[in-house]
DNA sequence: CGAAGGCTTGACGGTATTCAAGCATAGTGG
DNA sequence: CCACTATGCTTGAATACCGTCAAGCCTTCG
């Protein structure tokens, strides 16, 4: 995928996300606080620890965020991925501190809109509150069916879940071309998502490569090649998938 | 208040749930549109199916709900526990479809609350809606945790994880007396909850009580004998979860 | 009493982890 | 240009953990 495309693409993102308000003003609105608050991140950079407060809402404009909690023994599971036009509050029950950690996966534009200021732009601009609840709703949605997977899947049934998932969000944001996209992660990244170690991600990519499933290179270039297959090996009926995680209207 | 009504609900978690609105009229608006959706439900009773819509919010009055999902081949895994007190609303992106299953796990007071007569509601009760926000938080720091576990966690692990959290659920709703606590499962329920086989929970429960950690009889009374040793084999720090999931001003 | 449901335990096998080594690639500095 | 390093992928071998199967037991209830 070329580079100017993919410069396009980015825009039109943030468009959809953030902009799909039917009165100018507000979308103007909208639109400088998300300017105030933006910042970029790159690679690696945590913009929150487990437990931190300063609580404040993250508007994804480009880039990938990990949300990831970590055992005593310093193994990581990545709870879910955040991606551009997703909004996220990591508040947990206290809506002070927060449950996870936050980090960028690759080089990020994020605006870090602090609560009360959020709140404010909620008054103002009503039908954000919609759509943040709508992709609430979306995010309770994926992290069901990865707990089931993680609960009940195998190690296939795991992969091609977070395969099938990724896919599906990143279509709706207009990231997938025929068929193939890329995932800011290496083999022990896709491994603390789906719940195994980067040697057991290797061999079952392997295993799917070798079936025709799909092909992965690098870090990471997904090309699905039996997408009916995959969805078979994930235990997923792709519609009903899709209305299920993918907020309408994006 | 009405004492008639809350007589009638017969619960103090109900009051605390429900009925911390400050002006008198708010809390006679919300008594009485609960009161006009309460259905009472046995135990095994199906309330919705997974992919169902006809969307509803349920605000529990008493008894436990399990919200789950199913692979294809008839496995079942236990995404979270509704306690009296909870609001749901399983909608999933869609805003319409449910992504899990609602089951009543023992008799269950529950007030299904169609949509729009919620949506009105919350609109009378401002209050309503940062109380359905905060549970939704705590909901999502529940399932965090849970998810770092089944990718992370052994058997042990799990479970334990599993008892402290309903160990202090409970007893923020006053359920918990002298450290023992029934909760309405018996094994294999529990682990489909943990994401083990039933066979396996026996073992690791054993183990625990051979340990002189807690002990489990019937389906199922729990009492914790050692609260900073289970917490130790969850990997969880007590007062750092409690302020993760559990609700303030409960 | 018999049947049903659930708990417990052992034996066995499969799946995933860990450890370890070899290989490929990209970036760095002499 | 070429070591040299760092990072990550791949594969094999050994091990650990957990699921499945099966049998025996207990309790409850009709």
């Amino acid at each position: 995928m070329s580079g100017r495309l993919l410069t396009a693409l980015r825009s039109d993102t943030v468009h959809q996300a953030f902009s799909t308000v039917s009165v100018p003003d507000q979308t103007l609105m909208v639109e400088s606080v998300l300017k105030l608050h933006r910042h970029g991140f790159s690679a690696g950079k945590i913009l929150k620890l487990e437990g931190d407060t300063a609580p404040a809402t993250y508007c994804v404009l480009d880039g990938w965020l990990a949300l990831s909690k970590s055992t005593e023994d310093g193994q990581r599971q990545i709870i879910d991925f955040v991606l551009p036009g997703d909004i996220v509050n990591p508040a947990s029950a206290d809506k002070r501190t927060s449950a996870v950690q936050i980090e960028a996966l690759c080089y990020a534009k994020v605006s870090v809109v602090p609560t009360g200021d959020w709140a404010s732009l909620l008054e103002e601009v009503p039908i954000l509150e919609a759509r943040e609840s709508q992709i609430i709703a979306s995010a309770l949605s994926r992290m069901s069916e990865r707990i089931l997977r993680l609960g009940k899947g195998t190690a296939e049934m795991r992969v091609a879940y977070s395969l099938i998932e990724l896919y599906l969000r990143l279509q709706a944001i207009s990231k997938v071309c025929n068929d193939s996209f890329h995932i800011p992660l290496n083999q022990q990244q896709l491994g603390e998502f789906a719940g195994l170690s980067s040697v057991h991600v290797c061999r079952t990519t392997r295993r799917l490569s070798r079936k025709n499933i799909l092909t992965a290179q690098g870090q990471m270039d997904i090309t699905i090649h039996d997408l009916q297959g995959l969805a078979e090996v994930a235990g997923v009926d792709l519609e009903a998938l899709k209305t299920e995680i993918i907020p309408a209207g994006r």
